[in-house]
Order: structure tokens, then C-alpha cells, then sequence
RNA sequence: GGCGCCAUGGCCAAGUGGUAAGGCAGAGGACUGCAAAUCCUUUAUCCCCGGUUCGAAUCCGGGUGGCGCCUCCA
């Protein structure tokens, strides 16, 4: 059943308790990609969050109806796909089919309406004809214009006043230079649709106003984007929906935070640091980049830097080692009886896994607490190592440690962390860093017969020598009492 | 100029009234042929000033600094 939980809304700046429209549903719109290249970490970070947060709200009971839109009409496609030579919606929905890619390689679930501006239109139209004959619009020159003087909530959202505003553009035609573009009349080389008020391109605000509305109503829960979404975009929609609709819009608004760089500037196309999913996606498995969002509040900036994912990675890894030793682990007696006779250690590592699921639904209910949540599962994961250093724990520590494991389940079905086997995180991980590396696992198990061969003659020197060279290139060899493995250094600096 | 967010140990970071989670890095120790991994120990009174309170990192006021937005932006 649906629980309830607390969530940050843009529009009173505060933490509210989530109160549904209708019991038991959730109506999500996110703003999804101007689809005219591939994503960076930035834009994952905002769909991480998303997702993460929808299989969370399900896991807890809630049905959920996700729309996440794609903008395939705007000036970024039009002009990018110009200089190509390529009509512009084949260049954008190519892009959609890369969004696709990147976001499945990451794991995602896809939304579960994905509206495009181009099939869309005819909604786009109407809204605009009601905000027209509602006195909210105007006609000039084929364009149609958002009067903004005619809402007096204007700014509720963003907290601006429109008098206020650092001079905007003053296009001819305009009567305040807030006021935006619903319908751009048709220039040399654009799309276009015949309108009303004669051929042309919705302007970018509507878009996301007409679609909400088509799938999820006049009124809906909850609103989510980037922070750096909220003005003039958001609050533009809350003006057209709540004028033209003559309901209110959004009840809450959810806004991620930027990955920042060094310089703590956001990481955007225009500075020219961006990183691109793809990038990092062959150089890392998926689960290390949804742990790094994860280790963070998801409305805080999120540093950005080359250590980011091999940091994420060390700690994922850390994670798995840990849910491995607690696998091993056997014995059938009662979980009291092994805590008893085991000690403080073992006693902490059931009374943490115990207390483990109160633990993160109090984190994640508190405004999507995966800062905390991650926190508890390290700490878990530590319990479980210190507790397997005892003789005792692989042949009898098994009941102590299931409810850790329960706690990795629980996990993995909320927020999709967690959610491989032992083998197919290692094998991951082997495949992407090797590659990263350009070593070969042929090379590395060669290398490998060498030094056992020496190892076998006592010559420490040569084997040393050995692990040396494969340690400068980044493989850890670890020798075991039934022999050497090897893994590929997680913690590595940047490729 | 306007609006908003933020300021916690070397770095990142949770914590929203009762004397500071977690990660990375560093130092020492256990373990090891030596290592790696792991574990243990060790590093903070929370930007500054004033106020409220028995008590504040947490609330209020002022200051300083950083960032975001006001043009496209996850």
C-alpha cells in the first residue's frame, strides 16, 4: 500500500508531506532532453534521479503514471541539423533513438508516455487558441505571444517580478519584453504547421503545458526538472497551464541540482566541460554512476571531476565484496543463538541489517534521502566485513548475516542499486576497466603463470617483480590460499 | 540590478533543537614471504557577529563568501 513521505516543493521552498490527488497515484511530469546530441552527466544525473525515484515510489505501493517528454521542435535542432544538411526531426530523432541507448545501457525504465513536441500540435493549438480567447494572448505578425502583464500570479514560482528582470530581448511585436512566444510564424528553413494564425513552430514553454495536459490532466502531483529549468521554462507553464486551463497546475515542483565542476560552475555545453554518458558507460558499469548520483541529496550540486566514478566505483566495489563474504557464510542455527555465542560483532551486524529497511524508508521517504540510505549500506557493508574477520563466521554466521542480505534485496528492488550477482558485477568491471586500461585478460593470466611458477621456486624477487608491472598498469593481484587473483584497480585515476 | 540556493574535518558529504553519519585521502596497528583486500585506532564544536532557548551546526537578524537563474540549458 502507498505510504506516505515528505517531499521538497519548489513553490513554498519548504519540505511538505505528499498529499495525492487521488489516493494511492502519482501524476509525474519530468522535462526530458532538446534532443540534438548525446547526454552528458549532467542530463543522467536529472534521468537517474527520476527513475530512481519512480521504482522507488512504486516499490512503496504508489501507482505511478511517468511522462518524460522530448523537445524535437526548438532553434538547438533546427540550427544543428541545418549546418549538417539534415531535416531537422530526423536529425532530432535520431538523437531520441541515442537518448534511448544511453539511458537502457544505464539502466533506466523508459517513461511511461515519451510525448514529442512534432506529435503534439495539435494540442499545442488549442491551449494556445484558449489562452487567446481568454485574453492571456496575443497576435502579432503570425506570432502569438504569452501577455504576461495579464497574470497577476506571474512569478509565484521563481519568486520574480517581471519588472524586475535584467532587460530581456525586445523583439518587435512584443508588449513586454517578459512576454513569450506560444506560436513562432514560419522563417526559411524551419519545420512548420499550419495554424490558425498561419504556418509556424510552437515556441518552447507551451510544449510542456500542452503535453502534461494531454496525459496527466489540467492538475497534476508532481512536476520535476532541472533546477536551472525553474525561470523562465517552469515558470512559464505554470502561467499558460493555470491561465488557459483555468486550474491550477502543478501541485508540487521537484528540481534536481547540477553536477558542478571544479570551479563549482554547472557542467553545460557552453563551457565546453561537459562528459559524456557514453563515455563513461564503456568505461564503467552502470551501477557506479547511479551510485554517485545516489550519493548525494538530489537537489545539492553534485561535484563533477575525474576521480568522480573511479570514487563510486572503489565504493560500489566495497559493496559487492562485502554482500560476497555474507553469501558464504552457512550454518543453521538460530540468528540468537550464533549472536550469542560470536559476540559484539556478529550481534551488530544482525541488529544493523534488522534495523536496516526502518532505516531507509525513514531516509527516502524523507525527501529522497539516497545520501543517507547509501550511508547505512556502507555502514552495513563494514559490519559484514569486520564480522567475517572471525573463524567462525563463514561456517556458522549465516543467520546472522541474512538479514544484511535481505537489506541488499531490498535495495536492489527499490532503487535498482545492488542489482547484479557477485559474478556479473566482477565480469563488468573486468570487460570495461580492462578496456579502459587496453590490457588484454590474456595478457594479465599470463603474467599470472609467470609468477606462480616463481612463487612456486620461492623467488620473491621475480614475483614481486611481476606483481610490480601488473600494479603499474592497474591490476591488484591478491594472493588467497587457493591462489593469486587479480581484479582490475578500481580506484584508478580518470581515463 | 532582481530572484533563489548554499557555507560542516585535507577533499566530498549526511544531519533541521539536545553535545557531529558515510565516502575519499593521510598516519599508526592487525593480517601477509612481501603486498593487495579487509578490520581496528586516529583527524571537526559546524564561515563571522548578534539574538531566541535550560540547550543550536540545526530557529531569527546582520555581515562575508560561493553558485544557479534572469539568453539556450537536466
Amino acid at each position: 500500500m502507498a505510504t506516505p513521505f515528505r517531499l521538497y516543493n519548489t513553490l513554498s521552498r519548504s519540505i511538505e508531506p505528499f498529499e495525492p490527488i487521488t489516493d494511492g497515484k502519482v501524476g509525474l511530469y519530468v522535462c526530458g532532453m532538446t534532443v540534438y546530441d548525446d547526454i552528458h552527466m549532467g542530463h543522467a544525473r536529472a534521468m537517474v534521479v527520476f527513475d530512481t525515484f519512480v521504482r522507488y515510489l512504486r516499490h512503496r505501493g504508489w501507482d505511478v503514471h511517468f511522462v518524460r517528454n522530448f523537445t524535437d521542435v526548438d532553434d538547438k535542432i533546427i540550427a544543428r541539423a541545418n549546418e549538417h544538411g539534415e531535416d531537422p526531426l530526423v536529425w532530432a530523432h535520431r538523437y531520441i533513438d541515442r537518448f534511448h541507448e544511453d539511458t537502457d545501457a544505464l539502466g533506466l525504465l523508459r517513461a511511461d508516455d515519451e510525448p514529442r513536441v512534432s506529435g503534439c500540435i495539435h494540442d499545442i493549438q488549442k491551449l494556445t487558441q484558449d489562452l487567446i480567447d481568454r485574453g492571456h494572448a496575443y497576435i502579432s505578425e503570425g506570432n502569438v505571444w504569452f501577455a504576461v502583464k495579464s497574470d497577476a500570479e506571474y512569478g509565484k514560482l521563481s519568486g520574480q517580478k517581471v519588472d524586475e528582470l535584467r532587460s530581456a530581448d525586445t523583439d518587435a511585436g512584443k508588449q513586454n519584453a517578459a512576454d513569450f512566444a506560444l506560436w513562432k510564424s514560419v522563417k526559411p528553413g524551419e519545420p512548420s504547421w499550419d495554424s490558425p494564425w498561419g504556418p509556424g513552430r510552437p515556441g518552447w514553454h507551451i510544449e510542456c503545458s500542452a503535453m502534461s495536459k494531454k496525459h496527466l490532466g489540467n492538475t497534476f502531483d508532481i512536476h520535476g526538472g532541472g533546477l536551472d529549468l525553474v525561470f523562465p521554462h517552469h515558470e512559464n507553464e505554470v502561467a499558460q497551464s493555470e491561465c488557459g486551463n483555468a486550474a491550477p497546475y502543478a501541485r508540487y515542483w521537484m528540481h534536481n541540482g547540477m553536477l558542478t565542476m571544479d570551479s563549482g560552475q554547472k557542467m553545460g555545453k557552453s563551457l565546453g566541460n561537459v562528459f559524456n554518458v557514453r563515455n563513461a558507460l564503456s568505461h564503467f558499469p552502470a551501477e557506479a554512476l547511479r551510485l554517485y548520483y545516489a550519493q548525494g541529496l538530489y537537489r545539492s550540486s553534485l561535484p563533477w571531476s575525474d576521480q568522480a566514478l573511479p570514487d563510486a566505483l572503489s565504493m560500489l566495489g566495497r559493496l559487492y565484496d562485502a554482500r560476497e563474504k555474507a553469501e558464504a557464510m552457512g550454518g543453521s542455527e538460530s540468528a540468537e543463538q550464533v549472536a550469542r555465542d560470536l559476540g559484539e560483532d556478529a550481534q551488530l551486524v544482525l541488529e544493523l541489517g534488522r534495523n536496516f529497511p526502518e532505516r531507509f524508508y525513514d531516509a527516502l521517504d524523507n525527501d529522497f534521502n539516497t545520501a543517507k540510505a547509501m550511508a547505512d549500506l556502507l555502514s552495513l557493508a563494514r559490519a559484514i566485513n569486520r564480522f567475517a574477520g572471525h573463524k567462525k563466521a563463514r561456517k556458522r554466521g549465516g543467520p546472522v548475516v541474512a538479514p544484511a542480505l535481505d537489506a541488499f534485496r531490498l535495495v536492489s528492488e527499490a532503487i535498482n542499486l545492488m542489482a547484479m550477482s557477485t559474478a556479473e558485477f566482477h565480469a563488468e568491471v573486468k570487460t570495461k576497466r580492462l578496456k579502459a586500461l587496453s590490457l588484454s585478460a590474456e595478457w594479465v593470466e599470463a603474467r599470472l603463470d609467470e609468477r606462480k611458477a616463481a612463487r612456486d621456486a620461492k623467488d620473491w624477487q621475480l614475483s614481486d617483480a611481476i606483481r610490480g608491472e601488473l600494479e603499474q598498469r592497474g591490476i591488484m593481484v591478491m594472493d588467497t590460499p587457493t591462489g593469486a587473483q587479480w581484479r582490475v584497480r578500481l580506484g584508478t585515476a580518470s581515463d
